[in-house]
DNA sequence: CCTACCGATCGGTAGG
DNA sequence: CCTACCGATCGGTAGG
């Protein structure tokens, strides 16, 4: 009998890489084994092997499907009819919030990268270096001291990075800060006075009455 | 011939932590086999097996290592007859110096915490507790909006250690900007307005003339 | 979609 | 009789 594609085909894959991503950043790439990653599927081997050519496939997976989420955010801030520092707030707010919501993705691709082949760590190396161009573009529009030193930019932005990135060692979703405030305080440790939202005060709030106080959510989809 | 350990038994030992942690920096701690660090130090297993119990073992070696020269600092400091700003700038400059100087196995203490046995790992985590509880204090000391919100004190603290631990990924010593002046930036965000040292200047320039104008240098050794 | 396997390599230990 | 150190190989498990 002829099979074509299952019908829930893409739904499996995606969970396989739900599954993977979170042994991935339990135990480590090296750590966990593909048997471990059926397991926690509740399936086979073989059955992995069918979905993904390779284990490091699963671990490309995990990383670009991640790193796209990223880039959809820095597209949607690119094309807004706004301001630098409202632009740079939205993305690192967006940012926060997808390394809380997909914690284990963020873990791996902070981690693993060098487990990828070679290749594939260039295409996602690229992907990032787009995403941390547009950051160091916004810092330079917004301070204007590094507009003549880019070495000193490049710091700025990977300080801004190190920043948010390395809360996926310590900051607790169910803690008592939310992402969104972490967001807060290293936007203005990176641009001091920006305000929480929206960033260009002097008259634009005329017609928009009843906006959330720090609002954020706006982006969200609708 | 009656043999007693050999003379050279402690460099040998932090000769295989040296390789060890070049290797588990650059393939990881599963990635890179005893093997391979045998044949790094130009030796058996065997010989590794006689200096170490484990390969869990040299790991250990490898963080507590580089974590007692950060603890040092901290005592250093600590016994400082000097103001909290004084103090702050003099660890993260330190801080950054021990990153560049032992690159790998700050590498390495960053990112293979996991394969450590809990007991160790409990002791390694200990270890990072008080030095972040002293950056912590100091931040406190230093920004008095900090002592009334200890939530936000945390939060300042770990933004700190993050700019400067992710400069692991990015930071090139051989490029143009230095370890001390990616300190001296990460510094001035988190505590804006701290000069760039000494930390309270109001007169004191006066005899020293012809200094090196983005001057850190000072701190390095004499 | 499973069981049965493979070539290789793992961390660790044997005898001498 | 000790410790230092070697070549060889153990039992299990990895990805495929």
């Amino acid at each position: 009998m002829a099979r074509t594609q299952a019908a829930d085909y893409e739904e499996r894959r995606e969970a396989i890489v739900e599954q993977a991503a979170r042994l991935f950043a339990k135990t480590g790439f090296l750590g966990a084994s593909v048997a471990d990653l059926a397991a926690a599927c509740a399936t086979s081997k073989s059955l992995i092997y069918h979905y993904y050519p390779s284990k490091e496939d699963i671990l490309y997976a995990v990383m670009i499907s991640h790193l796209d989420q990223l880039s959809e955010d820095v597209v949607a801030v690119t094309a807004m009819p706004a301001d630098p520092a409202e632009r740079l707030q939205t993305l690192v707010h967006r940012f926060m919030q997808h390394y809380v919501g997909a914690a284990d993705r963020q873990k791996v691709l902070l981690n693993e990268l060098d487990n990828l082949p070679l290749e594939r760590r260039a295409e996602v190396v690229a992907k990032q270096r787009v995403i941390i161009g547009v950051v160091h573009d916004l810092l330079v529009a917004l301070k204007p001291e590094l507009a003549a030193d880019r070495a000193r930019a490049r710091v700025h932005t990977m300080l801004l990075f190190g920043m948010i990135n390395w809360t996926h060692t310590w900051f607790d979703p169910k803690g008592a800060v939310s992402a969104d405030e972490v967001a807060d305080v290293a936007l203005d440790l990176i641009v001091p006075g920006g305000q929480p939202f929206p960033a260009t005060p002097v008259r634009r709030r005329v017609a928009k009455a009843a906006e959330p106080a720090r609002g954020l959510t706006r982006h969200s989809r609708g």
